[in-house]
DNA sequence: TTTATAGCGGACAAAGTCATCCTTTATAAA
DNA sequence: TTTATAAAGGATGACTTTGTCCGCTATAAA
């Protein structure tokens, strides 16, 4: 569904958003022990989404990821994805095809569209 | 949502569904350029569409790929979507957690499944 | 039987994703 | 101001997916 680096920031952003509720800071080493993921990588993933003001950073000694608290209550799941993954869940065909839109749909576009749908409303 | 390789299969597989309707098989060059995709790794696919018995090929002079008429009506693209993605689409938490299920479901669970469940039907 | 055709199958190449390492930069505390 | 710490950022490598090439095999028609 998701790809490996948008799977990462989505554990990680939540697990840094539970523990600034708890008003904790994390460190990357936290983050990826706790949600089982590669450290190196995962800095990767949290520079993004740092760039794109999801989460803050705090360098130097007793540093680490939070959200911003003003954030807090607005933190959407699909801002993550789509600084991660862009919007190629949404956009195009679910076939691939270049022709494919409410004049010329091809035979699932009516479905697809709503399965779409229901996955943004989730997120 | 689907590879490519799934994308291409999908679309050649309706494509010569349809032709087989129309009494005709279709050759590979015929599907890849109806259809817009690269020749050779088209071959690829249905020859994994081949294996999986989704698709019948005729080797030789006016030979072709068609759909054998007793499997015509019971064609479904979730068997193509098995055939060359596997399962991986259902499987599996939403987010990549290991330990994510109806017992201790990740905050996404219940909704993922949905989604998923809109997806199978689709198919 | 010969020949041309069309799919099969294995090897190979390119691109994108996933992952690691190392140096630099910022900063809080001593 | 110095030092230790933790993220930033660039370079690099491995793996996967995507895409290509070419010789082999089957087969239909002449």
């Amino acid at each position: 569904m998701f790809s490996k680096s948008c799977e990462y920031g989505l554990r990680a952003t939540i697990y840094i958003a539970q523990q600034t509720t708890l008003k904790n800071k994390v460190s990357l080493n936290a983050i990826a022990q706790e949600r089982d993921s590669p450290p190196p990588f995962t800095a990767k993933i949290l520079q993004l989404l740092t760039k794109h003001n999801i989460v803050k950073a705090i360098k130097g000694p007793y540093g680490g990821f939070l959200v911003e608290e003003r954030f807090l209550d607005k933190l959407l799941l699909s801002d993550i994805v789509n600084a991660i993954d862009g919007d190629k869940i949404y956009t195009g065909c679910g076939l691939g095809l270049k022709q494919c839109d409410a004049v010329s749909p091809c035979p699932l576009h009516d479905k697809f569209i709503a399965v779409r749908e229901d996955l943004r409303v989730m997120l």
